[in-house]
DNA sequence: GTCTATAGGCCGATAGAC
DNA sequence: GTCTATCGGCCTATAGAC
């Protein structure tokens, strides 16, 4: 080892090739982008590209995996004082509004579009998307529950319930692309109500 | 008009090719189906299957807007009696259900995958599918207000609300091809835990 | 309308020079 | 490692016989 050399995975091309192939994988799909446009949008040669991918499926499936290790859950849960209500409605404003971001609908489309051919990548977005908020959440709620501000017996399924009525028509219209795009006061408004119905489900 | 010539809509090899491209287009997706394996499986050659449909695009348009046109709402409100649990449950059970079918699970997957390039697929689904599902059951919602056994003010939104909830982590796993597939204990209790807590919100 | 045969192009992947 | 140049194949779409 001469031990300065850089490695391979720190080199600038490969870092360009990374980035170019997350935007158009995210963006189009895996079919819609051929390893020439990637070579293009890097501004390196495809010879390059395929020195650092062995195949198209790797690059992809490399790419993809670690969008979903990165930037798919919301934020913390940390510091939310003592008011249940208030803690609820900005935690599902923030996941909401976190759920609408294109990067989010975007890769939720390709990678369920692709989980049949590439089954891992299904797993990896649900553990650490889904899985992840829901686990943290429940977690948070299982904390105000034995605090007793909160009555219920099974967190996990609390917590899922609630990303589902926070989720409701808006991310259902905006995933599929249909207009309108869900503006703050519909947000607010579907926020509102899925901790009114939470809270009266499962409040003391 | 010689009056008995089959229209072109009827012709047997088009009834071949649609239901061919359906199966192939349903499972696969647009970018992993060639035209050539769509003319293979409907026994048919390249050529006839372009005097019928005039490139890929519009017959996979018309293959998935035809899909989206039936078989995606789950089927009929009507008497549930006066027991607006068990009908809540019943209704529950026969959604959740429908949602999780296979041919559902992949429609849902290709349309929200090329919702981008073909954004009349995704209007089209989501006006056929969870709008048309939602309205209905909204309105079967407001009727047991009107009738005293409920008490809500948004039909609509308490209707996207139980929907999110019988989603809940069971569909958004199938979605993904994450193993394991839920099974009917799963979903039986996914919704009688909905059916509580919406009874608990909106109950009288 | 339906076929066989093929045009013409873009795709993924590689050879070979440097 | 990076490039230019190219291969072989599959793709969408069509021409022409019947």
């Amino acid at each position: 080892m001469s031990g300065t050399a850089p490695r391979l995975e720190d080199s600038p091309k490969r870092t360009q090739i990374m980035d170019a192939a997350a935007a158009l994988f995210i963006a189009q799909g895996y079919g819609a982008v051929s390893m020439d446009a990637i070579a293009k949008a890097a501004a390196v040669s495809k010879a390059t590209l395929y020195a650092h991918f062995r195949s198209k499926d790797a690059l992809f499936a490399t790419i993809i995996r670690e969008a979903c290790q990165s930037n798919l859950t919301f934020g913390a849960f940390e510091t939310h004082g003592a008011d249940t209500r208030a803690a609820l409605l900005e935690l599902g404003g923030r996941m909401l509004r976190f759920l609408l971001e294109d990067r989010a609908l975007a890769i939720h489309r390709v990678v369920m579009a692709e989980s049949v051919r590439f089954p891992e990548l299904g797993r990896a977005f649900y553990e650490n998307g889904p899985r992840t908020s829901c686990g943290l959440f429940a977690g948070w709620l299982k904390a105000q529950a034995d605090a007793g501000r909160l009555r219920l017996s099974d967190p996990l399924r609390a917590a899922e319930q609630f990303f589902g009525m926070l989720k409701g028509s808006a991310w259902g219209r905006a995933a599929l692309g249909v207009p309108p795009a869900p503006n703050e006061a519909e947000i607010d408004a579907t926020v509102a109500s899925a901790v009114e119905v939470f809270l009266r489900a499962y409040g003391t």
